[in-house]
RNA sequence: GGCGACGUGGCCAAGUGGUUUAAGGCGGAGGUCUGCAAAACCUCUAUUCGGCGGUUCGAAUCCGCCCGUCGCCUCCA
């Protein structure tokens, strides 16, 4: 039995799909930069909802969509000057190489709300039928006294919000907790026509009409990060509940935790590895999904170099044990208790800490056992499995490489080989210290002389 | 002011009433291997869970107070 977190109720929920496919819609990104870390954690932790639900047998529809129309564009548009369409394409494309280098699967739909403005303006025209939403001067709003159940989510009072709420009031709105589902066009915008005249969406409704139009009025699991909780989450719920009557609009709300930087001193020394793609130049996708992971999903991980390269470290131990190979006999490693281990934890809302422990366990089993001369194979094969469900290519990392040519680093190896075999020590190592230098590491097991660049 | 999270070994991090005198990873120490190393593997590495009280047969886990850190309150994964 699956369960679940969820942040409406404020307790783990038995995991029960609505239907034969779970529906799953998580909140992307808004395409106006680049993805950093913070996407990232977002992006690996539903990623591994949507593995782990598959591994347990559900099938799965998930949709991530992108925000690509926004003041944050706009700006960026501005600021660059090009047309504001050439700054999505570009980080929509950036944020695929960012997911698919951090071996995030696709989503099944990866919807744009600029692709589904009919729908969008269709949800809005039901709300104002239904009274829970008004038009003036060019612009929608949704009406938020009209939702008895407003701030359900975020456990805020109206009221008690509009005391901290700083900035100008729009003007055309009948109570300053309201909020823009039509944004009326200014000038050098994008723009739509719309029964109540040009303009655009205003944020929260293109989540609610993408998730209508390619889940259903009523899902299973939603997502994104902590941060969205209010106002985006909050306003969401009260539209798609307020237009479809269904409720709730999804039966479970995942956040997950934001990151953490240990101050001012780390964020700096972190420069540009904050950006997904440069981490990636640096460190491997198992690296950072290990060091992500190794937190439950719900907390706040610390961003910090230290520990990815830590975790970098970690993820060969479980490389290496993959790849250890035994003989086929009759007494093998029993590793049916580790995945039970595996199951449970994860199970358990996604205890991903707590599910790798048991991998690096029956890691330390299967090493053990290679040793012991026991078949080890259908062990490794489990923890391949395993570490699939969380997303680990174990691949190693590229290794860098430092000038000299294979053929050099040959010719260097086969010297000290001489070397060593006159014994005449001092030269051995004077050669190794040479391909150290250049960084490439020599090991000498059982008789033989292997080396590797990093 | 309101809503909420957190404080576990050198670092990261599970555990939320007894099977835990606290998983796992990194680091460290010892060992195997080696000419010596490196790498790898093996073993060990918190009688203790921010502080002080309380509830209980029993608490890191529940309650109260205090100290400290952090997020959100219409830009935000």
């Amino acid at each position: 039995m699956i369960r679940l977190y969820n942040s409406l109720t404020r307790t783990k929920e038995e995991f029960v799909p609505l239907g034969d496919e779970v529906k799953m819609y998580v909140c992307g990104v808004t395409v106006y930069d680049d993805s950093h870390l913070g996407h990232a954690l977002s992006s690996i932790v539903f990623d591994v909802l949507s593995r782990y639900l598959e591994y347990r047998g559900y099938k799965v529809r998930k949709v991530q969509n992108f925000t690509d129309v926004d003041d944050k564009i706009i700006n960026r548009a501005n600021e660059d000057d090009v047309p504001w369409e050439e700054i999505t394409e570009k980080y929509i494309t950036s944020f695929f190489e960012s997911s698919d280098g951090l071996n995030v699967r696709r989503a099944t739909v990866h919807p744009k709300a600029t692709e589904d403005m009919p729908e969008i303006i269709g949800l809005i025209e039901r709300l104002i039928d239904g009274g829970s939403a008004y038009s003036n001067n060019g612009s929608v709003y949704f009406r938020v006294r009209n939702k008895a159940d407003y701030g359900k989510l975020s456990g805020q009072d109206i009221d008690q919000m509009l005391e901290a709420t700083r900035g100008d009031m729009e003007s055309g709105k009948e109570d300053p907790a309201d909020f823009a589902l039509w944004k009326a066009v200014k000038p050098a915008e994008p723009k739509w026509d719309s029964p109540w005249g040009p303009g655009r969406p205003g944020w929260h409704i293109e989540c609610s009409a993408m998730a209508f139009k390619h889940l259903g009025e009523q899902i299973d699991v939603h997502g994104g990060g902590l941060d969205l909780i209010f106002p985006h989450h909050e306003n969401e719920i009260a539209q798609s509940e307020s237009a479809s009557g269904a409720v709730p609009f999804s039966k479970i709300w995942m956040h997950n935790g934001l990151l953490r930087t240990t101050g001012a001193t780390m964020s700096k020394s972190l420069g540009n590895a904050f950006n997904v793609n440069s981490a990636l130049a640096e460190f491997s996708s198992d690296a950072i999904r290990l060091w992500i992971l190794q937190s439950h999903y719900r907390t706040n991980p610390l961003l910090d170099k230290k520990l990815i390269d830590d975790a970098e470290r970690s993820m060969r131990r479980i490389r290496l044990a993959v790849e250890v190979e035994s003989p086929e006999l009759d007494e093998s490693l029993d590793f049916k208790d580790f995945e039970r281990r595996f199951v449970e934890a994860m199970d358990d809302d996604l205890n991903t800490p707590k599910a790798l422990a048991a991998i690096f366990d029956l890691c330390r089993k299967i090493n053990a056992g290679r040793d012991e001369g026991i078949d080890v194979s259908g062990a490794t094969e489990s923890v391949r499995d395993l570490t699939k469900v969380l997303g680990f290519t174990l691949v190693a990392p590229p290794e860098t490489a430092e000038g000299l040519t294979d053929a050099e680093i040959d010719a260097l190896v086969e010297q000290r080989k001489l070397a060593r075999a006159e014994k005449r020590w001092g030269d051995a190592d004077a050669v190794r210290d040479q391909l150290e230098a250049a960084g490439i590491l020599i090991s000498d097991t059982g008789g033989e002389t292997s080396w590797s660049r990093g």
